[in-house]
DNA sequence: ACTCCTATAAACCGATTGGTACTAAATAAA
DNA sequence: TTTATTTAGTACCAATCGGTTTATAGGAGT
């Protein structure tokens, strides 16, 4: 028998996507109810703390995402591996740069003082997980900080650039280049 | 004789920074008039059309000193003076990280679709004005396109950073990181 | 003095905001 | 089946939204 229950992390994913289009303040409660089809009633069952608690839950969904699925890999795994694993989930994750970073846009405006521990948590270990894993890989110890910066850098302007332009193939071949530019420190 | 008269350019730059802090969405009327100290009457007898003609000609007059300051430049000047230049009013433009890009804030959420000519105009004549520069000063014609891409792409990610981690010397260094890159690429 | 005209202030508008209360339906436990 | 308990739908709330209107203040030109 299948069970088809519809449950709170179906919700989580429902309004993070109308954050990602809307932003946190340009998201209101009644768009938020007409584009996922959900009434207050089932939105407030689950978010009882109303839009600041959906927003720091889809937070830590994302974040928990990305520990299980890049940060992990890079920091415990094979390191070469991983960082290839990393450019594919990458460029899965933001659909090949359609769809905007959440936290990247949190960052910019106000919305940054309500999550900036989250905000800052996220990026912070992004970091250091790949250039752990590019230290591992042989990348000289004074370049693996800056090569990992650069490359988290490098995919927030790409998708800014990306949705500024209405060009997502910017996204697809800057990875590429970070990629490669990671590639050249290692033997 | 001293004119001291308060006009529509000062406003302009008034809410602007406000735009900046807020988003366009999170900038409502009343945090506007708070923040600016100018009355909803001041406000809608330079901006009557509202909002919306606030962050039109917000958008204008950025674009339009981009142009003369680092764009026409960058066109028509020694091109290598002009890039100097251009990193240099980056830095002061963008008060060394502490200061968003209001134009790539609003490229991210749906703020985006009632001002998409602005935003890519804007992107787009930045990219092509440093290629150009680069073009004339020995780039190779296949490297300039990317490289001035790059740059821009830097620029926005660093912005993006430097406000989520708190931290704003990730702008500067980034920005000395892109000026070298270029500079390897010309003789 | 007297108009003009620009600029500011303040009261006010209907619509929409985030959030609550109450109810109805569905599900699980007994 | 009966009884709890969770989930979802609707109506409604005070507060705030973006925007309008009316009134007034202060020069500049005559």
């Amino acid at each position: 028998m299948v069970r088809t229950v519809f449950e709170k992390s179906d919700a989580i994913a429902l309004v993070a996507e109308v954050f990602r289009e809307l932003g946190y303040e340009g998201a209101s409660m009644s768009e938020i109810t007409a584009r996922t089809k959900l009434s207050k009633g089932s939105l407030y069952h689950f978010f009882p703390g109303g839009k600041e608690e959906m927003a720091a839950e889809i937070m830590a969904n994302i974040d928990a995402w990305f520990v299980t699925e890049m940060f992990k890999p890079l920091e415990e795994e094979d390191p070469r591996a991983a960082i290839a694993r990393m450019w594919e989930m990458t460029d899965s994750y933001f659909h090949s740069g359609r769809r905007v970073c959440l936290i990247g846009a949190f960052a910019l405006d106000e919305t940054r003082d309500h999550f900036s521990a989250a905000i800052r948590d996220y990026f912070r270990r992004w970091i250091e997980a790949l250039a752990g894993a590019l230290l591992r890989a042989g990348t000289p110890d004074t370049d693996a900080k800056m090569l990992a910066e650069e490359a988290v850098i490098g995919i927030q302007g790409a998708l800014t650039l990306a949705r500024a332009l209405g060009d997502e193939a910017v996204f697809g071949r800057t990875l590429v280049r970070l990629k490669l530019r990671l590639e050249t420190t290692l033997g």
